[in-house]
DNA sequence: TCTATATAACCAAATTTTTCGACATATTGG
DNA sequence: CCAATATGTCGAAAAATTTGGTTATATAGA
């Protein structure tokens, strides 16, 4: 039994905590889903599918893009976000690779 | 962009979101990392090593073992957990084998 | 420069989750 | 059966998250 509960969280796992934070709430995986294969959109258009306010919208984008889940780019007034495949896949594999140890 | 937003997720990702929300808790990443290869934990224990009230950790325990990420068995007076690997891992491949879709 | 538009930031209310003590249930040993 | 122990459940308080209106900022176009 590892006994170090409190300092139990190794670095690299920081990162792995917030993306699943970020995938463990319906409305970001809805918004995930949203996105077809290599797709690009802007805020407007995943407000315009979802059932929520703009502001709640903005607020998951943030969630979202601060795990790195997602990816942004301002171009023009508009701001575009995609799936950032390699960080959820890293993180993925991280936890896979633990698995592997235990 | 895909429109049905209400009726995004899969049947196949319901219990995806519990393993994610449930992964998502910092107590509950804490409790995961508790165990050593292979070893089972009772509750006792593994309030021993926590920071958290008995019936704080029966909780996370709860939503650990709803979600599949723990299995448990009682024995005599004492109900033993231990990591669900396989549960976990179909959650993860689950995840890879839609991210390969995009 | 002025206006319209897209988005982010802020803030307070609503909702959900977490937490813990008290109580309930189950099991073992005497 | 009774007492002690391990765990689960309930209910209320505390904390955190979510939500949406309002305000602020940036950009494009007239």
């Amino acid at each position: 039994m590892n006994r170090d509960y409190t300092t139990a969280i190794p670095d690299a796992w920081q990162n792995i905590a917030q993306v699943f934070t970020a995938l463990g709430d319906e409305h970001r995986q809805r918004i995930l889903l949203t996105f077809e294969p290599g797709e690009r959109l802007n805020v407007g258009q995943i407000v315009e599918v979802s059932t929520l306010s703009r502001s709640a919208v903005s607020h998951h984008l943030k969630i979202l893009r601060e795990a790195g889940v997602l990816d942004s780019e301002k171009i023009g007034k508009e701001v575009y976000f995609w799936l950032n495949k390699k960080q959820i896949r890293e993180s993925l594999v991280a936890v896979m690779d633990y698995l592997k140890t235990q």
